[in-house]
DNA sequence: CACCATGTTCCTTG
DNA sequence: CCAAGGAACATGGT
């Protein structure tokens, strides 16, 4: 579920749902995901203080909270890895087997879920410092994208995915903006021309701001349990519709005709992660190879 | 059993 | 010191 698009929508979903409410409790149930606040630490800062607003970074959710008897603000930044979720539950509901973190609103709980524990929910925001620019922003151009490419030799793929050249593009929109762009992902960095890296740039934004819109029109509740609100699902459940696969030009589309020109979508492996791509579309300009 | 999975960090190698 | 590649983290689905 998580890249910036997801990230965003959840966001906006849950924006307004934790507005003003206050924590009345505090219960961490897998301490790895708190690293490097401490339990003790966390329900420290926590307990009492109510939510004053919500926003993004990257792939990251910031909590704006303001703990009870205090001035000063404090932020929760939470980080949903592979596999994290947070949503809201009627309070005291059961709770699922990889609930990592549950606060306590009142009348619901916000939970955070993450059944391979690669996230973060931490009072620790240093990390957020290291990050490039919004992608979405006007701080993003493509001449920062040019300058930060022309000096590297990693494959474009691989370097789309460096949360320092920019902030939130992950494995599936790093192959969905290189087919936009008709780039082929095992070009070194350093040779794309600039007409390409405008092309890929204006790709990135057209990429992630359609998921975005795409993501909005997603109800963010269906799915099996009822009690559940705030659920996003990507993935591929049984009783929910594929809304984003169908809509994914490349990515886990190996195979399958290519919707510009009918070439078998290939996947192909970088830094151990996959790469979907056209072969005829995206060209490598290395001559001699043919992708 | 094998391989795959939306991400990041740490370690090794060059 | 830097860049790049790979393993590790942890669990589940196919």
């Amino acid at each position: 579920m998580p890249e910036l698009p997801e990230v965003e929508i959840l966001v906006r979903h849950l924006r307004p749902l934790i507005q003003n409410k206050t924590i009345r409790g505090v219960q961490v149930r897998r301490a790895k995901i708190l690293k490097p606040t401490s339990p003790a630490e966390l329900k420290r800062v926590l307990l009492g203080a109510k939510f004053t607003g919500l926003s993004r970074r990257g792939k990251y959710l910031l909590f704006d909270l303001r703990p009870r008897g205090r001035r000063v603000a404090v932020v929760v930044a939470a980080h949903l890895g592979m596999t994290g979720r947070i949503y809201l539950v009627r309070h005291g509901s059961m709770l699922p087997k990889h609930a990592a973190v549950v606060l306590n609103l009142g009348g619901k709980d916000l939970i955070f879920e993450d059944t391979r524990y690669f996230g973060r929910f931490t009072l620790d925001t240093s990390i957020l410092a290291k990050l490039g620019p919004e992608p979405l922003s006007d701080e993003f151009t493509a001449g920062h994208l040019y300058e930060a490419l022309e000096r590297s030799t990693q494959s474009i793929k691989v370097k789309l995915l460096d949360q320092s050249l920019l902030a939130g593009v992950g494995n599936i929109y790093a192959s969905e903006a290189l087919f936009r762009a008709r780039i082929s992902p095992r070009l070194a960095a350093h040779n794309l021309t600039e007409d390409q890296v405008r092309r890929l740039w204006r790709a990135i934004r057209t990429v992630l701001a359609e998921a975005i819109r795409f993501g909005s029109t997603v109800p963010l509740n269906h799915g099996q349990d009822q009690n559940r609100d705030g659920l996003f699902y990507f993935g591929r459940a049984a009783d929910a519709p594929n809304y984003y696969e169908e809509r994914l030009r490349v990515y886990d589309c190996a195979g399958r005709p290519c919707g510009r020109c009918g070439s078998a979508i290939k996947r192909i492996v970088q830094a151990a992660r996959s790469t979907f791509y056209c072969p005829a579309c995206q060209r490598s300009a290395v001559r001699g190879k043919s992708d």
